[in-house]
This record gives structure tokens, sequence and C-alpha cells, in this order.
DNA sequence: TTCTGCTGCCGGAACGTTCCGGCAAGTTTC
DNA sequence: GAAACTTGCCGGAACGTTCCGGCAGCAGAA
């Protein structure tokens, strides 16, 4: 002791200069001394634990400010073996996607909200050591992904958005109604006059990827349409987006039945479509495989705006929608009709649910729906 | 103590596990123990410092990778007084920008390459606390943000990513020759048959746009081609660029000498040409004030593939080019001549230079040219 | 011999926090 | 009126690390 024996401080300019600049570290004995308390009382009524006055409370709450006290988050985490830091992984294929840094970016201002802080991990970066964290967000995790894996198997309390397409699941799960939301998109377009709507996905190491899939599968099943669905890889180009989308122009023009077209004409399109489903005659006004493409849905990010002048030049017969809505589908002319996935507020919930394991508020295995919205746009309307 | 009296582990299973699940903590007194040698010797040995003989640092270090020993972070920032952690602030209006995702990425690979930890600050985040780390790596500060201007307030070792254009400056920063690509690409539109091309760049709140526009007078200035630029907002929408677009074309088809054309036709576009430099008369081959746009340069991140499908519109006569090279202008159609920022190694760039500092390597004051690519595409093409 | 210096190792303190147990004084209970 | 409990506060230990100072043992110098 003794290297900072004044104590009284008084406030100072700026708004982080206390105790940054090393010249007199403020620590809890220095509001303790200030306060005529002792540090164990100082720390208990900073923290609203033990037993303190409401007057002592006051006091030292009062000097605590005016010096501008901080906690040392070391001492405090040697002390309770925390680290009030999480880690937070995205996958690095997806990086250009603007949803990650949205999603990014609510996980670190809900984290702030816990006066926690976030630290990246990506799945280029070899570790050598475990992070030091007290938990893990995982943003929409691809199977397969060895980082993916590797975080899960430290024991570490973890929250995944969407679930995790592997044998185990996080502690938490954040997820959306995406073959709900994807129904309502095809209902809509049906509602404006298409018979046939296509779909491009990426392929199922995203639980998202999957769903989207899914309730498309299960869409045309119900409505008596022929699927017609172009599988992309996971970080596909432009050009291989339009290619997908040309494939499926191309398709149905042909004979009726077995789906015609020619599967694969570019890109590495592959056409499901023309099977059993096909030939359900209930609902004859609807597409069946002869029918050819008139409206087309595109679920990875940014697809929908490559494929877009395509469309146009094909004499804008096609109405147009993404799963993924973003500034481009927004501004796109026509704008692009999307669904609103919502990724900051995504990320929020998804800190929420990890802080919430980490308190105990919530159990292990908690699962939570995050809403997401169908934002209906020119690039859907009518055709004359 | 005696909570752990074993030791003696052998190897586990999995990637993480040493010392994560809180079964049996190895700390460097249990490694001490089971080499033989106080915790002095052992963080020496383990370290590097103090007088350790090569044989018992030989032991130490292999009892301690026998046993995972892995060291508490917390308790050696707590003793020295550092974090382990360097912040990471990104402008937020920014966030749709591939650009940043990429940086960040960067920074954070680099970081971890000296196990450093990366903790975001988002401008939008109001921090009752200084953040808890050793420094600061500003991406592309916006002259004017609050947020920047009070973590470079804090006193840390900070550097940003082109010049901040406020009072002070970063003590170290790496830069890019904007103004210099944007010359080779401007000389490259000449080439190609361009007389008269334009450019709409956002505000000076960045260096990095305020670059591109000085560069771009200059070189008007020296080619004696009449200036036409378009300010938009840091945030443009696609509407607000494509009308910034549409009141260039409208220009310099009028009458010629003071402009001619209607400055503001639509979303605030702001007209600068027409001055004097266009009386220049030595170079009468370029462009004067009456030639029409044949060119356009889009400075803003995504601005330029909002702009294609409007110029193709308007007959395909004008070449177009960015100053911002992403993964939609490579896959545009036909793709995009654009500046590739390698925003990736920026950000690897920026966190070396900050690590240099801290371990006195560097000087404050040290700026760092990171290099940036020129990539020719069809979208200059000469027109037939 | 004694003094000096070097090598190899070690004990203990310190970093700033939290928390367990305890102690006076006051209040309730039987 | 003593026992039991409550309130308000406190000292000290502990978290795991680094580092200062010291202490033997040995070698070379005076």
């Amino acid at each position: 002791m003794g290297r900072h024996e004044q104590g009284a401080e008084g406030a100072r300019m700026g708004r982080y200069d206390q105790g940054v600049h090393a010249d007199e570290p403020v620590t809890i004995l220095t509001v303790a001394r200030e306060a005529g308390v002792s540090k164990t009382t100082a720390s208990d009524a900073l923290r609203g634990s033990g037993r303190v006055s409401e007057r002592t409370r006051e006091t030292v709450v009062a000097v605590a400010e005016r010096l501008g006290y901080v906690p040392n988050g070391s001492a405090r985490h040697l002390r309770k073996a925390s680290t009030g830091t999480i880690g937070l992984h995205v996958p690095e294929v997806l990086t250009r996607s603007s949803y990650y840094m949205s999603f990014v970016f609510g996980v670190v201002e809900q984290a702030a909200r816990h006066d926690y802080d976030v630290t990246l991990i990506t799945s280029g970066q070899r570790r050598a050591r475990p992070p030091r964290v007290d938990g893990l967000v995982l943003g929409d995790p691809l199977g397969g992904d060895p980082v993916v894996e590797s975080l899960m198997a430290t024991g570490l309390p973890t929250v995944s958005c969407e679930r995790f397409p592997g044998s185990r699941q996080a502690d938490g799960v954040v997820w959306s109604e995406h073959a709900l939301m994807l129904t309502r998109l095809l209902d809509h377009l049906l509602a404006t006059g298409a018979r046939r709507p296509g779909l491009i996905v990426a392929g199922d190491e995203s639980d998202w990827a999957a769903s989207v899939h899914r309730g498309y599968q299960e869409w045309c099943a119900g409505r008596g349409v022929a699927p017609l669905v172009s599988r992309v890889s996971f970080d596909a180009t432009g050009d291989e987006v339009r290619a997908a989308a040309r494939a499926l122009l191309g398709r149905g023009h042909g004979a009726p039945g077995t789906g015609g077209g020619t599967p694969g004409t570019g890109g590495g399109a592959l056409a499901t479509g023309g099977g059993a489903l096909a030939r359900n005659d209930d609902t004859p006004r609807t597409g069946g495989a002869e029918v050819p493409m008139d409206a087309l849905v595109c679920a990875p990010a940014g697809a929908a705006t490559e494929v877009a002048p395509l469309l146009r030049e094909a004499g804008g017969r096609v109405r147009l929608a993404s799963c993924v809505d973003s500034a481009a589908t927004r501004q796109a002319d026509p704008p692009i009709t999307a669904i609103d996935l919502r990724p900051r507020e995504a990320g929020a919930s998804c800190a929420e649910l990890l802080f919430e394991l980490l308190s105990g508020t919530a159990q292990p295995g908690t699962e939570r729906v995050h809403p997401i919205e169908l934002q209906i746009r020119a690039s859907t309307a009518p055709r004359p």
C-alpha cells in the first residue's frame, strides 16, 4: 500500500479517463477508505449483496460515482472463476452476407447490456488454447465444421442460432419458422397469379437451408404443385446462381410427365421436380410438371439480386422473391419481396438466452422462436 | 489446497478438454508439484524468464504439456495489469458492407496469431465503463463519431485504418493510396475511350471518401477534364445513388459553359462541375463541360451494382467502375471494374501494427501503406 | 582465508476482487 | 432476564499469476 494515499480524486475530464491511464488506479479500497467503511462493505454496497444499511449503501455508491470507480475485470473474474466474455462464432464461408454483420452487432449490443464482452471466433484460425469465455454463441453453425465441433466439445454453455445439423445440440437454440414463412410466401405468390414457383436453395449443411427446402417440398405436396428445385453451393457465386435459374427456366416447357428439361444444364443445377406429387389431380388449377416456372424464390443471401437482371431479360414474366432480406433487396428495382430474418434481433436473442443459461434462469435444452417477417414488394406484384 | 492431490493426469480426449470443465483445474502449482520444483521456477521455466537450468526447463515444459496446462488469463492480467484483449471498433453505419466483415476477420485472425482476443465495440452501445483492452483498432473512423472520440481519449494505444478526420491522430495509421489508385482507374477509362468520367462519392466524414474525392479533382485538373461529381450520404440507399447517377447523366447535354443541367435533380445530388477547370483549352480532346458523362465511378460500397441496371437502360454507353470490390461487383453481369481494397489484409495489418506498438517494436506515429489493387473487368471495356 | 560474484532455485508478497465466518449491538421470544 | 435471532459491519483468506529479494553452493580473485 501507500502508493496512492490521497484517495480524494474529484471528477475528471473526458469519459473513460478514470483508471485508464495508470497515474492513480481507483480500487475498491480507495472507495472504501473514502467512504469510511471496510472493503467488504464497499463491495457489498456496490453489488447489492450482503447486509448493508440503505444509508451507507447510498454513501458508498455516491463515492464510487464521484471517484469514477471501475471494478477490475481480471480480479473479479479471477475470484469468480469466470471471464466476463462470451465467444461468438460465425461461419467464415458466409462472411460476405450482411446478415452476419447485423447478427454480430445484435450479440455485441445485448452482451454490452449485461456488461459482457464478446470475443470473435472464426473457423479460419486454429486455436492453440480453449477460448477464455464463459459461454458461446454459434451463428448458424454448419454441419461438419470442425471448429464448431470442438467448441461444442468444450462443455461450455452454448446457444446456437438455428439448430446444429450434427449429432449433439447446443444447450440453447434460437430458431425461426422458416418453413412456415416460406409457406406464406408461396401462398402469396399463388394469390398473385403464379402457378409454378421454383426454388433455388443451398445444401443441408445449414439448418436454415434445410428448413427452407423442407417447407417448399411440403407446400408443393399440399398444394399439388410439382416441385422445381435447384441446389447450389453455400457460397454460390452469381454465375452459379444464374446458371441454376436458367436451368429452372428451361424446365417445364418440355414434355409433361417426368419433368422434362435438361437437368444439370449448368452450374450443377439439380432438378428434383416431376415426381409422384405432380400427379395430384385434385387441384388441377395449380402447376403440374408441364407448367413453366412463373415465380422464383431464392434462398441464399444475395442470390435474388444476382438473378433479377436475368429474369428481366427473360421477359419479366417471372415473379421474384428472396428468403433473406437486405439493403440490396429493399433497394432493387423493382424492390424484391423478401423474408426479413431480423438478424440483429436474432443475435440479441441468442445472447440473452446464453446469459439466462449462465445465470440459471433458463434450463439447458431451452428453445426459443425468433419471429421473422414477410416483406411483400413490387417484385411479386400480379403480372399484367 | 488439497483439493486435487493426484496431479498426474495424462492426455485426455478432445481438443479443448483441459482445464475447461472444472473438475480438475490444472494451475501452475499443479505443474510445479508434478515437476518437483517451486511455482516460481515453473513460471520462469515456462516463460523463459529468470534463471533456470536448461535441464529443469525441459522437465517443466514437458510436464506442463502433459497436463495440458493453460495459464489463467485473469490471474496473469491482474498481475501484469494487462488484459490480453484488443478492442475493435467499426462504424455501425457501414454495417452492411462486406468490407467490414472481412476487415474484422483479418483483425481477429492476426490477433489470434499473437494469442490475443478481440472485443467488438460498436458505436451503438453506450458504454458504462472503458473497455477492458490493451489497445484499440479503429476501422475507418468517421469524423465526429462520439464513440471514436472517447475511445481516443482513453490514452490506450490505438491504430486506425485510414486517418481519423478529426483533430488528433491515432498512434498508428494504416492507409492506402486511394487517390493514386483512382488516378490509375481514371486513366484506364480514358484509355478505353471515355472522355468524361463522373464520380459518385460520400462526404468527407471518412478519410477514404475524402481521398477519393481529392484524387478525382486533382486528376481532372491535370487532365483538363471538367469534374462531374455527385455527393451522396454515407449510408446511401439504392434510390439515392440512382438519383445521383440520373442527375449526372442529365448534365453535360445542356448549354456548355457553366455546367448546364439541373443541379440537385433528385436525391440531393450536388454537382460541382463546370468551373474554371473546364475552360482549360490546352487539351481539347478530353471532356469539357459540354461533354456528356460516358463513364461513372462509384465510391460507396454497393453503389455500382445498384446503378448498373440504370446505366444499362440508358443505352449501355456509360462505362462503370467501383471503388470497392466485392463479390457483387465480381459477379455482376457484366463484371464491374473495381478497386480491391483487400480488407482482410488491411485488418491484419492494423492488428500487427498495434501489437508492435504494444511491444515497443514500433514507435507511436508510425504509418504504413496497405497496398490495394485495381481489378479491370468487362464493365469498362471499350464501347463499340 | 575472506571477499566478491555467479548460478540455480525458492518463499512470500502483491495484483483487486469476492465471500466465509465472526463479532458487537439491538430486538424479539419464551 | 437469558436465549435466540437479526442487523450492520468487518477481517482475512482465496483466486492464479508474476516478480522482488534472498539464500545456499560454488568458483575465482584478492
